[in-house]
DNA sequence: AATGAATGAGCTTTCATTCAT
DNA sequence: TATGAATGAAAGCTCATTCAT
């Protein structure tokens, strides 16, 4: 009956701490990450959990709007830290891959789209744009991004390259990430050649590194049957 | 298992139907595919698909196998019948993003790394890589592609953009996915500037795209429930 | 894809053992009756049960359709099997007091409007009515049934009495609602007066039956906690 | 446990209005409501609805023993004020049915036994089948009652008129319900002919109340879901 | 060999009960 | 003392897999 007064710091703080786990979770599990499984590892039971989200769709749906909170939050980071617009850009598409919004756009499959078509996810959607579109008018600003590329496009590669390469050992699928990261800016830069990305991904050295990893995971499968 | 002449005409048939169907299922539909789903698409009852695949894994496991083999014709098709070798890599990545493995990679979540780590996928990938490599290789000979871009860098990349945008409208998600992918091409063009990727995409334009599917979206969403 | 022909013989003996046994546990377990148990008793698993009514409100709507079945069957017989209208009366509404259908007008509680609400159901009562209806005109034409009493009120009679007196012990509880049926049908009946229930229970004697069964009871209750 | 003088009456308040909200609530929403719901409609937290009834059977428990209570008050009532004893039957049996008990005597399902075989409910009853055999007795005297009707008859009949018909509308149910209760108390009148219940209730007019009510309904149905 | 009904383990969700505030 | 958030056992329901037809 109170405005919500005093009892709520627990609760905020259970409810974050859900959120966050919830992300972990998918991110590590894939969308086959039970509730039960959620909640364990936010440290308090599946009833709590409900009672911060009444069902699976809304968890999903409060990791997606946290997600893009956090998007936001890193685009203004970026900004007001970065001297120049073009390393605010890279600052950002950088950040958001390591935030591992990972398998949770798939999680819902067929149902993403109701999940996402909220007004909360819009207008987060909509803030986060406002500030890419800031940095991205700065880099146009400083001639470092091509004029063909606005700020709809630098949404559009990330939630490409937000996710994980979960069919590859993941410490290499990192590295790869990292490298089409960079090849995007690359391709995003104006007339000077940005930075290389390293020493090439030959296919002989994936494949070796593929064969490395081979014996490793033989061992913890067999949990699952 | 090789002795069954006559009847195998069938029998291919029947499962070539069940992988391209599962393909596509999974494509739409997500992860959360039934096997029911799967079987009543494609036209046969679930004891037929148990029949062709001992378990959901296998079926699994026969996507992405045939994915790859898919993905090998494409890379040959573009070797042989492109001139220049950076048409043809072009044409591969362009190729490879519109099989739709799309949510496939995410199906099996945690279980994907087994899924992935048969021998047949793995003799598969590497068959890939090798096909790949001689574009590479030639586009490197040509001077269009960067030293330091390898196969497994373009492998890498693929493996990321080959998928949806399933959060957005699925036109606009085609048409980012397709800027994007354009934006890595250009990323691993050496010195001369690629073709630019048309008119860019501002955020202006983005959230009025959005905003154009808001009604469209409403309709189709009772019937999961 | 077959119209239903073979193997249908053994779903609907399915079907129909499953509606039998709801009823019954039903009548016995009361509202709280869990599907599983359900399941159990009609020696099949959820799965099954779930198959042919997929949710608990399903398989409810189908007992309270059968039991309407049983109703307008009950009447048929007693129409065409009795010499007097008012004889086949009787039978008909002592007949539908032992269907057991008891405890089951409450099992969903606030969602019965739902439940009944259903075209099936609406159809089946007026069924049922129209039978009813048949026997009162003929009643009434023998002069057995007081003119201001209609099917109307037979049915909502019926409604009451159908249950069952589940604070008391079983065997009493039955003995009590004979004794109501029989003086409703008293009340009921026109000029002269119908048999009279039997000896009166007393209060006395009702307080002397309650108290045997208090020790019976004690032992089978503690499975419960 | 009756040494807090002081602090008893708003307890005392408090654990009324729990009772008389938990009648109505179980009343109109049925065996399935929860706790909450009744904690709620009480305007109390949950925790003082545990603190005064230490699980739902105490609570169910309670409302019986409350409903038993009103029953004695009524049957004294009935008898000090009215002239003939007669009247004083019928003005208690028509009380008890307006009482609401209801679903309640189904709620606990299986468990009613347990909860209706306390000795508090035991001398509860015992109090109740007191007043009311002095009622019967007189009206036996008075040779208004059939003399093979006793006090646990009427005690049986109550317990089945007093509930509702679910699932018909509410105003239909109730008036059929008080014809159904005419028509008992027509049987367990003496030779003289009882008040006729009124004008018959013909399956035509039955149907036609019913058909009346089917657009009403839909309304407030969704709210559930 | 193909079919789809049956199965039941396991996941989502609810709610009686406890307990920190 | 009253409150309502937290808890987790248990219920409803789903769906991969098996098996009779």
């Amino acid at each position: 009956m109170r405005t919500t007064g005093p009892l709520r710091a627990d609760a905020r703080r259970n409810r974050e701490q859900i959120i966050e786990t919830a992300r972990a979770v998918f991110a590590e599990q894939g969308p086959g990450a039970t509730m039960d499984e959620i909640a364990q590892h936010a440290q308090v039971g599946v009833g709590t959990l409900y009672r911060h989200f009444p069902d699976r769709e809304a968890l999903i749906h409060a990791v997606l709007a946290d997600g893009l909170d956090r998007m936001v939050a890193l685009a203004d980071a970026a900004r007001s830290e970065e001297t120049w617009a073009w390393d605010a850009l890279s600052r950002f598409v950088h950040g958001c891959a390591e935030l591992r919004l990972d398998l949770l756009v798939s999680v819902a499959g067929a149902q993403v789209h109701r999940v996402a078509a909220t007004p909360e996810i819009g207008e987060g959607r909509a803030r986060l744009l406002d500030a890419l579109d800031r940095i991205v008018a700065a880099a146009h600003g400083e001639g470092a991004l091509r004029t063909d590329v606005g700020a709809g496009d630098v949404m559009g590669a990330i939630g490409l390259l937000v996710r994980g390469l979960p069919t590859l050992p993941a410490d290499l699928g990192e590295e790869l990430r990292e490298r089409t990261v960079r090849l995007v800016l690359a391709g995003m830069r104006a007339h000077p050649a940005p930075a290389p990305p390293g020493t090439a991904m030959t296919a002989g050295e994936l494949i070796r590194r593929l064969s490395e990893h081979g014996d490793e995971q033989g061992d913890e499968q067999k949990k699952d049957e």
